[in-house]
DNA sequence: TATTTCACG
DNA sequence: ACGTACGTGAAATAT
């Protein structure tokens, strides 16, 4: 007696959390809004309540919806955003992981369930909370039945109460009384027609005061506005069918075991998993149980003495299968040194029983482990580590055969997510959750197990989606490649540097004085908010708002202004020396090695597309457009005796798509003319070659771009500062002279739909999801997606290609030339002057050679004394 | 931590 | 009626 229970009205409020809060992913590019919202509105009621009972109910089928948002749309019901009706399933599995009764029943809608199970826990003597986001509920409320209604509201949850008396007292009727208020006034949105002319205001006063519509019916003639008066005799049918509909069923028939929505312990084990795949990280903190324990770990062995190690190691060696990592203690280690942390040992695993972690100490020395481990994986059949490349620095492996980057591996198979942990790969892979706060044994035994155990489902799956071989003779082969790039690293002259960034701050010092002297105070430049209030609010420039936040103030807006007004002129050369500067003076002074060089990382496993990025510092977006910038460039220079050779593809992507597509005309115009943007103009223009004009040309360059990019007459018309219906006009032109293009890009597109991924020449898959948004922007987007993606990825393909070939050609020649650089279709080397000439014969070669496409890869080719001379 | 801007292909 | 070209990373400011 006395018992509460809160029973949920499920689709509703998926419904709300997912419209009242933003779009969430987890890395699988599940979307994760509306659960994640259902949850937290739920364990906030739990918290409140403390309900003994608690029951979600949903309907059955739920194709469409009835939220406010879209019922606006003339009462007609949109089907459910893809975004969300994805969420419906898993939020049910959810709840079945953590105990939750749900209950759903053909023929029922979730109303009728949670009305009649109000009505049948009341009669019992429970207090009952219904919630729900949809008003409708409102004529279930009693004195014991309160219904709740949630409203997000900037991020937080507020919720309104109603009990029976809260009802009459917010819309002057009884909740009885409410079922006959809406059978007059209507609602669109439930597809309940009510009485024409009559709205809300007139019909709840007519029900304030007749109480029930058979009522006001039998004193139809006294009626206040003699209009519903007339409205109400006329459509009595109408009115009766609408009552029929607004009322919930209080007494459907469906089992229903009280017992079995009695709340236990929410935080399991299978729902922690659920929490984990979702990444509700903030939610995780409520569970206090750690992971399941997996079967695996009950083989993990922590190994201090020396003998024991010498028989297991020997005992790894020549076994079929070897995971193994390198155990770093980045305990008390600030994380900007963590490559620096001491290394405690390595853990290895070559069977479902020997999985060990095996320390450094008694004996056991660094070097001693990482021999051994270079021994394994010269006998191994397979030798397997996340982030080999890292590893590298510590084994002399040269032979990519045997070696397996599951890092890599598990990149191929989905490049869009952000990270390729062992314990991602782990509760992907292999379904096992890994506990954070593990002990450092059992997390590197977990490494070394999860690269054993995850190599073959991985090479299966890449075998599946035929990317072995991109994987085997491309990625695998390019870890080693980019292990020397990055050992190499570029030298770089430290004073003249500084020379350089002393120069541009004492420019900036002098801009920043006439910039406060024209807007007549000081402020902070780099603050687009305070520069943004200063020009078009305090100075009252023309060209209104643009971002969220305020004004923008990028560089196309401030240009347009620039030759009207001085300071805008000053803003913005202010703007390019406080870049130079920071980002590229200052910046790249922090990462000079003892010896001069700079060694950025390359990294393989971050782009969507296949492209390459370089980070810390960035390496391939030094400046190179403007003059001012470009003179970084001659801080880069080759050591003594050496000069550099820059190499880069002429085009490659416009060569890439006139292959993929096949279309003769452009093939056999690429063929005969290297000047690819004149001989588009000629064709698309239809003027002789030689007498295409420079605005022609751009126009031309531009519209290869645009093709490249996913073209849209949107993109195109900004770029080049012309109509939408102009820029139309232009691809449609270049489609009439292309039209294997035009048919090339619909197909792949169309594949991209059927498939949810698109390919590159060499295998490479990126999936695009977005083409399933309910969103129009979203979908469009993967439109372009699918466009680009094949050709930007074919493009990184085959340069990858290059530097491998490029790499073990000076290698194998014992050259003591060296690949430094990859900026996307351009490659630097550091040539040893005697070899200068074999260098650029096997650049120019293995570049070439990349790829044999029906229109041929051309490569120019610089030496000089810097990076600036060479380009 | 998110936003804005800007450097590159 | 929507509001964008594709792919990156770093620095600075605002939150």
């Amino acid at each position: 007696m006395g018992n509460k229970i809160v029973l949920i009205d499920g689709h509703s409020i998926l419904n709300r959390a997912f419209f009242g809060l933003p779009d969430l992913t987890n890395s699988e590019g599940l979307h994760t809004n509306a659960i994640y919202g259902f949850l937290t509105i739920m364990f906030k009621i739990l918290e409140e309540e403390k309900p003994e009972y608690l029951t979600v109910a949903f309907d059955v089928h739920a194709p469409t919806f009835r939220h406010e948002m879209y019922a606006e749309y003339k009462g007609t019901r949109k089907p459910m955003a893809e975004e969300l009706r994805q969420q419906v399933p898993v939020i049910k599995e959810v709840l079945a992981a953590m105990g939750v009764k749900t209950i759903e029943q053909a023929g029922l809608e979730a109303d009728d369930l949670l009305g009649t199970l109000s009505k049948r826990c009341e009669e019992q003597g429970m207090e009952v909370s219904i919630i729900s986001g949809d008003r409708d509920l409102l004529q279930l409320a009693t004195e014991h039945v309160k219904i709740r209604i949630p409203k997000t509201k900037q991020g937080k949850t507020e919720v309104e109460d109603y009990y029976a008396g809260d009802v009459k007292e917010r819309y002057q009727v009884t909740p009885k009384e409410f079922i006959d208020l809406k059978a007059l006034m209507g609602d669109t949105s439930d597809n309940i027609p009510g009485v024409p002319s009559i709205g809300e205001k007139t019909a709840t006063k007519i029900i304030a005061e007749y109480h029930s519509i058979e009522e006001a019916h039998a004193h139809a003639d006294e009626l206040k506005p003699p209009r519903a008066s007339k409205a109400l005799k006329e459509h009595w049918d109408l009115a009766v069918m609408s009552k029929e509909l607004a009322a919930i069923n209080v007494t459907a028939d469906f089992p229903y075991e009280l017992e079995e929505a009695k709340l236990g312990n929410l935080y399991t084990e299978e729902a922690y998993a659920y929490f984990q795949r979702l990444q509700f990280k903030n939610l995780l903190s409520r569970f206090d149980i750690s992971a399941p324990a997996n079967q695996a770990e009950t083989a993990f062995k922590e190994i201090t003495d020396e003998a024991e190690a010498k028989k297991i190691l020997e005992a790894a060696k020549g076994s079929p299968c070897v995971g193994a990592c390198i155990y770093q203690n980045t305990e008390d280690v600030l994380p900007l040194f963590a490559d620096q942390a001491e290394i405690a040992g390595i853990g290895l695993c070559f069977s479902k029983e020997d999985i060990y972690c095996i320390r450094t100490g008694n004996g056991i020395t660094e070097r001693s482990l990482f021999e051994e481990l270079e021994d394994i994986a010269k006998t191994a059949g397979r030798y397997v580590m996340f982030n080999l490349k890292q590893a590298l620095s510590h084994l002399k492996i040269t032979d990519s055969g045997k070696c397996f980057d599951a890092t890599v591996a598990a990149y191929l198979l989905n490049p869009l997510k952000n990270n390729y942990t062992y314990e991602d790969v782990a509760r992907e892979q292999l379904n096992i959750i890994i506990e954070e706060k593990a002990e450092p044994y059992v997390k590197v035994c977990y490494e070394a197990y999860t690269a054993y155990a995850s190599s073959e489902i991985l090479w299966e799956k890449l075998k599946e989606c035929r990317m072995d071989k991109l994987f085997a003779e491309i990625e695998m082969p390019l870890v080693f490649t980019l292990y020397d790039m990055e050992q190499n690293g570029v030298k770089v002259e430290a004073e003249a540097l500084k020379y350089y960034g002393d120069q541009l701050g004492a420019k900036i010092v002098e801009l920043e004085k006439e910039i406060y002297a024209d807007a007549g105070e000081t402020f902070n430049i780099n603050s687009p908010k305070q520069l943004g209030v200063i020009l078009f609010e305090n100075m009252k420039l023309p060209g209104g708002k643009k971002t969220k936040t305020g004004y923008s103030t990028a560089a196309d807006v401030l240009e347009k202004l620039a030759p009207d007004y001085p300071v805008v002129a000053k803003i913005l050369e202010y703007r390019q020396y406080s870049k130079l500067k920071s980002t590229y003076a200052d910046g790249l002074a922090n990462y000079i090695c003892e010896d001069g060089r700079i060694r950025s990382k390359f990294n393989q496993t971050i782009t969507a597309t296949g492209r390459l990025s370089s980070t810390e510092p960035n390496l391939q977006n030094i400046p190179v457009r403007m003059e001012l910038g470009r003179l970084i460039r001659k801080v880069f220079i080759p050591e003594d005796g050496y000069v550099f050779v820059d190499a880069d593809y002429s085009q490659i992507e416009l060569r890439v798509l006139a292959h993929c597509s096949g279309d003769s005309h452009l093939i056999e115009a690429y063929k005969q003319e290297s000047d690819i943007h004149r001989i588009t103009a000629s064709q698309v223009f239809h003027v002789p070659f030689d007498e295409v004009t420079e605005q022609q040309r751009r126009n031309a360059k531009a519209v290869n771009f645009g093709i490249v990019y996913g073209i849209s007459s949107f993109g195109l018309s900004q770029d080049l500062s012309i109509t939408r219906k102009e820029a139309a006009q232009y691809i449609e032109d270049y489609f009439k002279t292309y039209p294997g293009i035009k048919i090339f890009l619909d197909d792949t597109v169309k594949h991209a739909k059927e498939m949810g991924y698109v390919v590159t020449l060499f295998g490479r898959r990126r999936p695009v999801p977005e083409l399933k948004s309910s969103n129009f922007m979203q979908r469009s987007f993967g439109e372009r997606v699918a466009m680009n993606a094949p050709i930007q990825g074919t493009a990184a393909d085959i340069i990858k290609i290059a530097m491998i070939g490029v790499n073990q050609k000076l290698k194998e020649k014992k050259m003591r030339s060296r690949l430094v650089l990859q900026v996307h279709d351009e490659l630097l080397i550091e040539a040893y002057k005697p070899e200068l000439e074999e260098v650029q014969t096997i650049l120019k070669e293995e570049m070439e050679r990349a790829a044999s496409m029906d229109v041929p890869l051309e490569v120019d080719m610089h030496t000089g004394e810097n990076w600036y001379e060479a380009k």
